[in-house]
DNA sequence: TGTCGAACTGACCGACCGTGCTATTTATTA
DNA sequence: TAATAAATAGCACGGTCGGTCAGTTCGACA
């Protein structure tokens, strides 16, 4: 259990970027096999299918979600602050790491949204959970601020917009600005809402 | 000048659905030439190579993007009624059509964002024109509502962001409330900013 | 150190890809 | 209607795809 799953962990990372660049459909098994200096069928033999290999990648990308962007708000006190961190954690996934180059699962929603399968259900699933976050710690937010009634989907909705759009304007329009302008964006929607 | 572009004419039509699904990397000429009950030598005589049948197709969307979305805003006069017509429409155009089943140029994002060349090119600046017509629209409006100064950057990039997470939530999670979500956005928006 | 199973290789499969080339059918026009 | 041009079909190409399998190398452990 050691150099087994050391080569299957390096075959995941490799292919978590090289779906960033091309989509899960558009990553070959050669391409990915000659990156990590292995032959095709020795990087194969890791996994059953393409499809298998799909689903690790999009598993890892939970993951370091989860670690990079969730835990560290849900690690913030209840109210404004951690919603604060959630967001701003948000925006640095989309447009600062250097080794993500923009939000995977953005790009696989484009990909995957007219192709059913298991890799779109657990990519629905994954958003489902990332939406029931936004919505938690909204809603406690709102009750610390003492706001209430509070739509607390309809500021799901407006926090995503805010991210998709500069994924959209950072990746393929190449503006710098993006960033400033969700903040912006985000500091009035919290205006609006009261929280 | 008539058997053959109205062949041309349906190829294009018929690209231009399945690009939707597979985008335009994905969508295949086999596969295509059947759809239009063609050989795939006698599809591959209209367009010299696959990337100038990609480039018809982007065009294609372009053009029809133009009179079903912005020429019936720009019909209207200027002011607040022509800036709700034009995202009325482009509501319409990302959750409505039923032929279309969600807009082109957001899934053409997510799969050029990295991959380089005319495409990409085409479809970088075909954003910057419908930004340039939202930016301008909006600056009508503020002006006949007396607001200045005026962040038309700002607007563009929420209006944007609005319309995108609705394809979003539209095609990926299948969720009939977006409409809603994103007019009660952009009514806020436009009470946000005066217009 | 010898053994045994896990890890890996290389050759290969059928299918399909985009793309040419040539022949044949079909439409236009003189 | 005959001549000419346009449109389309048939076929084959080099290449790559995901996937299979028999055999070789290598690492852990007795």
């Amino acid at each position: 259990m050691s150099k087994g799953s050391d080569t299957r962990q390096s075959i995941v990372e490799e292919a978590l970027n090289q779906a960033r660049r091309l989509g899960l459909e558009g990553m070959t098994l050669g391409e990915l096999a000659t990156s990590v200096n292995l032959s095709k069928s020795g990087l194969f033999a890791h996994f059953k299918s393409k499809e298998s290999l799909q689903l690790a990648v999009l598993e890892e990308a939970i993951d370091r979600f989860t670690s990079d962007v969730v835990a560290p708000a849900l690690a913030k006190p209840r109210g404004g602050e951690r919603l604060q961190t959630l967001f701003t954690g948000y925006v640095s996934w989309i447009a600062d790491k250097p080794w993500n180059a923009g939000c995977i699962f953005i790009s696989l929603s484009a990909e995957y949204d007219d192709r059913p399968g298991p890799v779109r259900d657990r990519l629905v699933e994954s958003e489902h959970q990332f939406h029931d976050v936004i919505r938690r710690v909204a809603q406690g937010a709102a009750e610390r601020a003492g706001v209430d009634p509070f739509d607390a989907d309809q500021f799901v909705y407006e926090f995503k917009a805010i991210g998709l759009n500069l994924q959209h304007v950072h990746r393929l329009l190449r503006d710098p600005r993006g960033r400033e302008r969700a903040e912006t964006a985000f500091a009035r929607l919290r205006a609006n809402f009261g929280i």
